[in-house]
DNA sequence: GTCTATAAAGGGATAGAC
DNA sequence: GTCTATCCCTTTATAGAC
């Protein structure tokens, strides 16, 4: 779902959930415009009329998800929790996410492989905050004994690796592992707990004394 | 490099060298035959002539690579060597073949999700062990008391997770993390001492008494 | 606003000369 | 074996009727 508010009429918003579909499944340069407008149930040249062409129709689709995906990396270690919680809250809920939104990985992956000039401007509007405050939330744990002293960098790749991966490669996953959808949705579940313990151990985790 | 011996003319050779450089970048559907005749410094009508079809073309570059990169997976946990050891010269030297190959992630995964069918019928000709062997390896090392008991999927999930995503993902990251190529190929060179420390850390790696 | 018809360009594939 | 010319289909985009 893109729209909100009522910026859009009836039909420009069939034609952005169309596309939202189309594009998220076969990227751009993969996505037809007859293809869209058909699951649109409209025609082509609407297409056109509402967006002008194609890749400003793909910008009003990517937008709200940039805004969306980046950031969401970010939030939890600014919260107020135990330094474990928020492992264990990020895992399970960016797993949760992408569970839910299982193309979209690829679709940035794509992008930037395929039109990276496109995807320079694109990140700029997803204002992603640099590093240094999560290095000093991370030296400020492993001051305190609660984990060893880790780079961020090296931390967040370790995460989102973990993470993101699994849903990148899963139809080939699938097909090397010999699962069933069902066997590798139960894997996916089983990982919120095995990703959090990873990342904990690694860190040599220890419970803070109060 | 495609060929080894003498099965290919010097103007075939001069094709597929071109065509393993444009589809390993552009993939199938984003690949054009003009593209690929001026890299080899030919005529389009002349790849045509050797290969019949775009579809045919591509399948004489992915063959190769399909045979190499699936099986290496599975090499190292059969050789004579410590449970640690295994892990550390697997991290390592797939990590290395990765940097020297960074187009081939990405490569396989847009092949199966932009042609499925095609991903299927190639999949065939590199046979992938199941995963019973790696299992009793595993169960036979916690049994020893050298690791504890973990599940082939997830482990090998793992691994391949920490090994391979940071490369899907290295255009981005650059741009996300602000890096410099030098600075994301330093990044890559530490993780494999990391991501080794993780895969032990994670599984309680205890040296063998002996 | 929505449609039909069509222009314009791109790209895979083939015919035929040399 | 290699080239030029061309066919033909697909796809984006527009013109113009209603």
């Amino acid at each position: 779902m893109i729209n909100d508010n009522e910026r859009f009429s009836d039909t420009e918003q069939k034609i952005l959930d169309a596309a939202e579909q189309v594009f998220l499944k076969k990227g751009l340069a993969g996505a037809r415009m007859l293809e869209i407008a058909d699951a649109a149930g409209i025609n082509k040249a609407l297409l056109h009329y509402y967006f002008r062409s194609k890749d400003k129709l793909f910008m009003e689709i990517i937008k709200p998800h940039v805004v969306d995906f980046f950031p969401k990396i970010f939030y939890v270690w600014m919260e107020d929790l135990d330094f474990d919680n928020k492992v264990k809250k990020f895992v399970s809920e960016y797993i949760s996410f992408l569970i839910s939104n299982p193309d979209l990985p690829w679709f940035f992956i794509n992008i930037i492989h395929q039109n990276p000039e496109m995807m320079l401007s694109i990140i700029k509007i997803a204002d992603i905050p640099n590093m240094d405050n999560l290095q000093k939330q991370l030296n400020a744990e492993a001051g305190k004994g609660v984990i060893k002293k880790v780079n961020a960098h090296h931390f967040l790749l370790t995460l989102i690796s973990l993470c993101i991966f699994p849903l990148i490669a899963s139809p080939l996953l699938k097909l090397c592992f010999e699962l069933s959808d069902n066997e590798f949705s139960k894997i996916l579940e089983e990982r919120k707990k095995i990703v959090s313990e990873i990342i904990l151990s690694w860190l040599n985790f220890k419970k803070e004394k109060k």
